[in-house]
DNA sequence: ATGACTTTCACGGAAAGA
């Protein structure tokens, strides 16, 4: 499973419902956005559940949470390569013998930002990363779930107009993403189960835009070419989206045969 | 419609998100 919950401190009765409601057993939160003194393990040992965070404080923030008995090992929390580590938006472990990473990738603001820049050098350094996690970990398969911030196809927002010239959709973003899932020999699951299917993963708060259903879908989540036999069904979980404060992102489940 | 909402830190309002 993996959640964008934009605070985890601010969400956590809706990821300790979303843990009883599921049982997952393996979790990818990205924007914690708590510092490390403050992350609640606690709460989260309390639902069954070890965690292993990259946190930077005010924002941003990335972790995976791990079902007992499952363990999470070697854990590695910063991204190779990352031009800004500091910014906190990478962790990943071996679980069962498969190396699982929780990553945020930066927003990008706009084209001719810095951060947009940044973005795309994040990107660059997740793909080698992704490539070397196979030779370097001997973990038997990769999986990796987060925020991407990037709509992989025209299909994945409805609001076009308000995205021609803005982050998200450029080309760059997606030849950045493309070159992710081959360099990883990844495949995104939901698209991959669900070719031609509408579905988002972000509604902004504002203007009721979830109630209208214009939103984008940039949470994914990437499985290894050596998993696609064991990948079994993918969906988003809408009812996290309303309610008692929710998130602006619901939440992706994968289910996958690991063994 | 130059907006709309929610979070953090800190105690007003800027910064960030997408």
């Amino acid at each position: 499973m993996s959640w964008n919950v934009n605070s985890l401190r601010a969400r956590l009765p809706r990821v300790l419902e979303l843990l009883a409601a599921h049982q997952p057993d393996v979790v990818a939160l990205q924007e914690t956005k708590c510092s490390a003194d403050n992350f609640p393990h606690e709460e989260i040992e309390h639902s069954g559940y070890t965690a292993i965070h990259h946190s930077g404080g005010q924002w941003a923030g990335v972790a995976l949470l791990v079902r007992e008995p499952l363990q999470a090992q070697a854990p590695l929390t910063r991204l190779p390569g990352d031009p800004v580590p500091a910014e906190a938006r990478w962790c990943e472990a071996t679980v069962a013998g498969t190396r699982f990473v929780s990553v945020y990738v930066p927003n990008g603001r706009s084209l001719e930002s810095p951060e947009y820049r940044r973005k795309l050098a994040f990107m660059a350094a997740a793909a080698k990363r992704a490539a070397a996690i196979r030779s370097e970990t001997g973990a038997r398969g990769l999986v990796l779930g987060g925020d991407f911030n990037v709509a992989p196809a025209d299909l994945d927002l409805r609001d076009h107009a308000a995205y021609v010239g803005a982050t998200h959709v450029s080309e760059p973003e997606r030849l950045a993403l493309t070159e992710l899932l081959e360099q990883g020999s990844l495949v995104d699951a939901f698209r991959h189960l669900h070719p031609g299917e509408e579905q988002f993963t972000w509604w902004d708060y504002r203007a009721g835009s979830f109630h209208k259903n214009i939103g984008m879908r940039i949470d994914l989540a990437l499985v290894g070419s050596e998993l696609q036999g064991g990948l079994m069904a993918c969906g988003i979980d809408r009812d996290f989206r309303k309610g008692f404060k929710p998130s602006d992102h619901a939440p992706l489940l994968v289910w996958l045969g690991v063994g």
